[in-house]
DNA sequence: TATCTTACTGACCAGTCAGTCAGTAATGGA
DNA sequence: TCCATTACTGACTGACTGGTCAGTAAGATA
């Protein structure tokens, strides 16, 4: 009779699967309480391991989250970088595109813990900090200037645009989708996503000053 | 013979000045810390005080958060609600104003850990979120509505304007803030205070694209 | 000076959690 | 089927901290 003597396997061993699934569970617990409200416990469950298996990849939780930040970033970066390399058309449009892929990026529910968590937590990490300063900010920032110049050069953008897009258009999309995973419950009348981006890409190419008409056919927004 | 037999006053008596002590006491702590990560004893010693005082004048320490944060908060909207009622001119020079204060204001020091910890700490309390919606958040995005109704009525600025300015321009403020205060000290370009406001300036009102000379050539698309 | 009130202290308690490690069980090889 | 290897478990520990409270001393009153 099987019913008292099922050894019931308790657990498998998959040693090259466990780090990746430890970094997601880490995203997903660390970007709901921040950092140092989740305790390893919950890592470990929420990846269906023990709290003890953490530390045969980790070697701390400092560790780990440094880890997952890492882990998490890159791939969004060099999507992009391709896709300025590849694109044919004038820059106007390639910062148009890059401008709605991030924006469709960020609202990932995976991005919108990323950037919380980044945004918070990065003060208490000072080499992460600087980590993510060198290799995602200024290769982000540096991306977008070579588009701004070419369209500088091409007469499409204004010579202002160069001290405005590689800062404030980042800031701008990051903050905006902060405040949405924030408030966006408690907004009834909070825009879509869809109006939301149209909204910012009038802004950065028009700006909101009204123009005496000029006869000159401008692309909407 | 005075050397042994010094009583020396421990401590001094002054109920009135506490609870302010402890409130900016908890704004630097907080704020450099984080609210998980400060002790109350921190706090305590930052105020000149024991842990034991604490309780005398707050309940519990999210109690002394809660109040931190509604003692910071309203100072600020009520002058911006003053300097808007009492402008006279243009609803663009209002606006201007408005943004070059409100910079201004973001740059004080109080003001950089207020804004931190708003954006990091918010998520893990419901209430304090719920209120700062709809007493700062709200209560901001009206008075710039009303801001920009007038300029679209006089003709000053598009009809998007609406959709801009009251959820994007406090954004692209508060974030280019934060990260100033993260990597200010990583960025040896980082442009100054001043320089900045003017690029704002220039891309809420005139965004990034070049236009052609009033009623010359008309190209591009 | 003696007495009273109460602002303030700091040792203490109970709960929490990062990190450890002795032991257990999954798996591959003989 | 037994053995060797090692991925994995989970009870445990030591350090820490939010909150308490019995006691101390500042200052007022007379």
């Amino acid at each position: 009779m099987p019913g008292t003597s099922k050894p019931a396997r308790r657990f498998r061993r998959r040693p090259e699967a466990r780090p990746e699934e430890l970094l997601d569970a880490a995203l997903t617990v660390f970007g709901e309480r921040g950092y140092r409200a989740t305790t390893l416990e919950e890592v470990a469950r929420a990846a269906g391991v023990s709290k003890g298996t953490v530390y045969l990849y980790f070697a701390s939780k400092d560790d780990l989250f440094r880890a997952m930040v890492e882990k998490n970033v890159i791939g969004m970066l060099e999507m992009a970088e391709a896709r300025a390399r590849e694109h044919t058309g004038t820059s106007a449009d390639l910062l148009e595109t890059m401008i709605r892929a991030m924006w469709r990026a960020l609202s990932q529910a995976e991005m919108v813990c990323m950037t919380r968590l980044v945004q918070s937590e990065l003060p208490q990490f000072p080499e992460i900090q600087r980590y993510y300063w060198e290799n995602v900010i200024q290769r982000h920032r540096r991306l977008l200037r070579t588009i701004v110049e070419r369209g500088i050069a091409s007469g499409e953008f204004r010579p202002e645009a160069l001290a405005i897009v590689p800062t404030m258009v980042p800031s701008l999309m990051l903050h905006l989708n902060h405040v949405r995973a924030l408030f966006g419950g408690l907004d009834p009348d909070a825009p879509t996503l869809e109006a939301q981006v149209e909204s910012i890409l009038s802004l950065v190419f028009d700006g909101i000053r009204n123009r005496p008409i000029a006869a000159s056919k401008q692309k909407k927004g």
